[in-house]
DNA sequence: ATATTAATCACCCTTTAAGGGGCATTTTTC
DNA sequence: GAAAAATGCCCCTTAAAGGGTGATTAATAT
């Protein structure tokens, strides 16, 4: 695997030990500095736009500003930096989030220290990384339930009303009558014991119906 | 790492020589048994229950049904059985249909060999496990745009009324009288140039603004 | 073969929501 | 202190949603 030379970690990690822990480990590594590390983001904010470092490894639970508030800001302040979250949570809002905000790994503290020297690789060479919890966690999130109620014809109009889509607007995509996807809806409504739209949608993504 | 002993695999994969190989590298690792392959799934179709593999690799470009249609299918057979996808294709389409018809791990065939064992190991103990391009498409997928044109509330109201909830539910949620929300949905319209709720999630889904 | 489920369609009805227009105020941000 | 964002209040018309009751056909399982 090819590594660019030189490449520039910044550390914001509000446990010395730990902070201190990963510098060591990272520094240690051939072509890997870390430029500089900070106890949280809001120590951070003045200085690390001229740290401007390749790599930010960033925890979530920090004082003040938290991670996943910090990372909309620091891509903006570094557009071409490769953001990694290594914190203990791994609930599957919170690593939804982190990723949507713009970070490009997200692991576990409980790694082998060699998997955060990979993850650094990876993201240099613009990959993802993830620790394998984590990444059980999102594919769970991408998956469907497999005893659903409705049926198949339900679940495909339910999943074009999830998205917005009027009933005819349904019935011309499915190229049925407009009374078909209302009898249709109504089967969805009494199946999920509901009786609007924002109900069936709540309900359906919440046991992963659609 | 503790890994479980005499795990059993089926390989699902209608190259010869490359399935050959994956068999020659797994069963070369210690209590790891390749129990069976076949060169697609409908060959596999009466034969994989007896088989009762821990895990399948399988690949997606099969000859009949492909790969991404059988998973469900295999899925109902082998309930605890794991799928890790082995495969060339890394579109995010491909991806996210796996990992939501049941895939565990998603890896690519440019991989290292001991990325495949490594894999079968993290879905063993219940991870997931994909390469880092794969770990990236979805990532990027998950990654909001970073110019969007809306300003946070109206991201927000949009992002409420994607998920069904009409005017009064959002202004309900957010503490604010309803025709403010039908100001802030003009102005989204205006900005989307739409006319419609449908279609503003629509536009806003493509361009990641939700 | 035959019951069940799934999918299709057609009317009745009332209430609610959506969309277009214009305008005004306050709060935040730069 | 100007600009952008967020809030609110009217006018108006049309479109959509939801509830009820029923029927026919196609697929599927027992």
């Amino acid at each position: 695997m090819y590594t660019p030379l030189h490449v520039s970690v910044v550390i914001i990690e509000d446990d010395e030990t730990v902070r201190n822990g990963y510098a060591y480990l990272i520094n240690r590594t051939a072509a890997f500095t870390v430029v500089n590390t900070y106890p949280s983001f809001d120590a951070s904010r003045n200085h690390i736009v001229n740290d401007n470092p390749d790599v930010v490894i960033i925890d979530i639970q920090l004082p003040g500003t938290s991670g996943i508030e910090a990372l909309p800001v620091l891509k903006k302040m570094l557009p071409f930096t490769h953001f990694i979250v290594l914190t203990i949570y791994e609930t599957e809002k919170l690593i939804i989030e982190a990723l949507s905000n713009g970070a490009s790994g997200y692991l576990t503290k409980n790694m082998a220290s060699s998997r955060i020297i990979n993850a650094i690789k990876e993201v240099m060479l613009g990959g993802g990384s993830m620790s394998p919890n984590v990444a059980k966690t999102l594919i769970r999130s991408l998956q469907k339930n497999q005893n659903s109620p409705l049926t198949k014809r339900e679940t495909q109009i339910l999943e074009l009303i999830s998205i917005g889509k009027n009933r005819s607007q349904v019935a011309r995509e499915l190229f049925i009558e407009i009374d078909t996807v209302k009898t249709h809806v109504k089967n969805i409504y009494l199946k999920l014991h509901v009786n609007s739209k924002a109900d069936a949608i709540k309900v359906a993504k919440l046991n992963r119906l659609i």
